[in-house]
DNA sequence: ATCCCGAGGG
DNA sequence: CCCTCTGGAT
């Protein structure tokens, strides 16, 4: 006999796998919206998405790939002409450095490839789990959950979570769903945020899963 | 005025 | 825990 909060604990996991089922037929497509050819290009993309949208990163990184197409030509990037080519994607000062420290980390620690394990993308500059996650995820066929800011604020809007930092959100959701689960997830959440449950204005009218939400219809 | 596939520093 | 970094879109 299951005690109380074990049984709602499991409610509210059904609720969530039921959900990422609906989210799956919904979003039938639902990938990674990053332009990239290489795992080295998906690392440069998502670290200059932050605080931007991924059209907005797309519109920079064909120039961005151009002109670099080495860990080593980050590594040997002039600062001012790297801080020009992506300035627009915002907080360009941050992001070259951090684009530069990583070229010669990669150079200096991974004979110029980008590694295939979070513990080592994580030492790399400008690289945190979410950054880690979506370039396991998309390059390197490794599962993960990646939690920006429609993932974190889906999960709390539907009640799977009501952790506001990051890591404890994403090992909150790896409890809950199969790890084959964990991108594919990822792409649906960020895909139903962008679409439909937007920050702003969720279009809980329209949405596919508000019948398994509870903040479905409320003012947030 | 608020948000966008965050990370680092204090 | 907080704060800051930055530009573009709505």
């Amino acid at each position: 006999m299951p005690t109380q909060p074990d049984a709602n604990r499991s409610a509210l996991v059904r609720r969530a796998r039921l959900a990422n089922r609906r989210l799956a037929l919904a979003y039938p497509d639902a990938h990674c919206e990053l332009d990239f050819n290489s795992p080295l290009e998906l690392l440069v993309a998502t670290m200059l998405s932050a605080q931007c949208t991924d059209v907005r990163v797309n519109l920079v990184t064909p120039a961005l790939f151009r002109r670099y197409r080495t860990a080593a030509d980050y590594a040997g990037a002039e600062r001012s002409e790297l801080e020009e080519l992506i300035r627009s994607t915002g907080f360009f000062r941050a992001k070259s450095n951090s684009i530069i420290g990583m070229g010669q980390a990669l150079c200096e620690r991974f004979a110029g490839e980008v590694p295939s394990r979070l513990v080592d993308l994580v030492t790399l500059p400008g690289v945190g789990r979410k950054t880690a996650n979506v370039v396991l995820g998309n390059a390197f066929g490794i599962p993960g959950i990646t939690v920006d800011t429609h993932v974190g604020r889906l999960a709390r809007r539907l009640g799977w979570t009501e952790e506001v930092d990051p890591e404890r959100v994403e090992a909150e959701l790896n409890a809950m769903f199969a790890k084959t689960e964990w991108t594919p997830l990822s792409h649906r959440l960020i895909f139903h945020g962008r679409r439909c449950c937007q920050a702003r204005k969720p279009n809980c009218a329209e949405c596919p899963i508000a019948s398994l939400c509870p903040s479905a219809g409320q003012a947030i």
